[in-house]
DNA sequence: AGTATTCTGTGCGGAACCGCGCATAAGGTC
DNA sequence: GACCTTATGCGCGGTTCCGCACAGAATACT
């Protein structure tokens, strides 16, 4: 597997992370290759590291007592894995599981620890993250309750193609099942509409979105008011466009640094 | 309408707030007689206080385009309404609604964020909070997607008897099933269920519990994963025992001290 | 006391999902 | 090319919940 480079500012946190702080933080990141259903954390268990995925995804879903599962959230390349350690629970009931394979950065418990008590910037846009994944779980929670598996697909292929570059997703309808925490013939009937509406194409595993105004026409009010909400707490963040840098308001961000690379893990 | 003089100890979240930091934090609270029904707090506007319920329950409910809504978490007197103000955003996209009358006590924004930026004891404790909330949100969700009517009532009924020191709730049907997205007629089936087994009784608005253990044993694990998860973020608050004070553990929270009234609103 | 309002109980048809079993097909492997 | 594994398609009966309509009963109002 090549342990292709990547610049930790991919990582829209890393990258609102101010010079001065960001001179201490980034020598302990180390790059990762994360694969495809790897658990990189198991409920109630201590959580050893911070990861901050830059072309990856990681889904949160609690696994019930039976063995269904649901997604409570889902963290890409705007975030990071294991608020509970700066939290101060180090523990959560919740697994983290690598929804699409790819590079993030990660850092020791105690190093994020170290630099969060500071109470600096960086804790004020970890705390923003908080909040705004806050705000999905709460969502998710309406969406569970409220919407239709078909919108509930929608709306789960739009934040993960928001979290990756490409239009195209590695994904079987089983694991899809797993996420929304219903039947995989659940979704096999709900694809198979979008598929025949030609705003996907499907094969084994295969998702692309053809048409993804129509997607998100077809999505329930739950995918913009996250959106949104993520673009309000997290201004430095305007979704579409990750690498360009877009102006700071009011959080004590300052604006990107030359980028480097950091030794890969 | 009698403003009952209470001591703000009874909200575990004050009565874990060490002596130093008491005595610049108090001087800011009053107390506030909360009505039923009454909206502390509407989705996106700015929040210019932070409650402390006593012995009222607040409910954070998100409510949809169509009107429907569904019951994001329930805060009680282990808790607080109000976390954006120092998470950073400042608002949310749910309603606060007060879910049972009581008493509570509120800060202004100002002072709860001058005494969080500080990052002492008080920040660690809101903290601690604020993951025991996501927690309670994600359990949420979890419980919409996987559990029926029937034991999301159960749950329902514990958490809001976990927060009152009676065993009798004033609660219509028809509130509680806009808190949990159901119809109406879902809520009276399963209370009339409950009711025959003789766990609950209840005439017009007044629900009495007569059975607890068996109605925690009806409840779906969502329930004790919560409560447990509560126990262990905030260790000084062990549920049914308000009052008593309890051993401290790493939390860097110290003993009760003596108690005090504050002003009323 | 009489009336209005609110709360609870019930029934009926329909929609959405579930659990199960099995068929088909697309890729990988040798 | 033959085989095996994996992904997807489909059908069937059953359950839960919804939307609606309406009836009875307890409380509030005047």
């Amino acid at each position: 597997m090549p342990t292709t480079q990547a610049s930790p500012q991919q990582n829209h946190l890393l990258g609102a992370i101010p010079e001065a702080e960001w001179e201490r933080f980034a020598p302990h990141l180390t790059q990762m290759h994360l694969e495809l259903g790897e658990v990189i954390y198991e409920s109630g268990s201590n959580q050893p590291h911070v990861y901050f995925p830059t072309d990856s995804i990681i889904s949160l879903l609690y696994v019930m007592e039976n063995g269904s599962s649901a997604e409570i959230a889902i963290v890409g390349n705007e975030g990071l894995v294991g608020i509970s350690l700066f939290m101060g629970g180090g523990t959560t009931p919740s697994r983290a599981i690598v929804q699409s394979a790819g590079q993030a950065f990660r850092m020791k418990a105690q190093w994020i620890r170290d630099e969060f008590i500071l109470a600096g910037p960086v804790q004020q846009v970890f705390l923003r993250y908080t909040q705004a994944l806050l705000t999905q779980m709460a969502q998710t929670a309406v969406c569970n309750r409220h919407h239709h598996v078909d919108q509930q697909l929608c709306r789960w292929l739009l934040m993960s193609l928001d979290r990756l570059s490409s239009n195209e997703l590695t994904m079987t309808q089983e694991l899809i099942a797993n996420m929304l925490g219903v039947r995989r013939e659940g979704v096999t009937e709900a694809a198979g509409k979008l598929q025949h509406l030609g705003i996907i194409e499907y094969h084994r595993g295969k998702i692309t979105v053809l048409d993804r105004p129509h997607l998100e026409r077809m999505a329930c009010e739950c995918y913009q008011v996250v959106k949104k909400e993520f673009a309000r707490l997290l201004p430095w963040d305007n979704g579409q466009t990750p690498s360009v840098a877009s102006v700071d308001r009011k959080t004590g961000a300052s604006p990107r640094r030359s980028r480097k690379t950091i030794a890969a893990g």
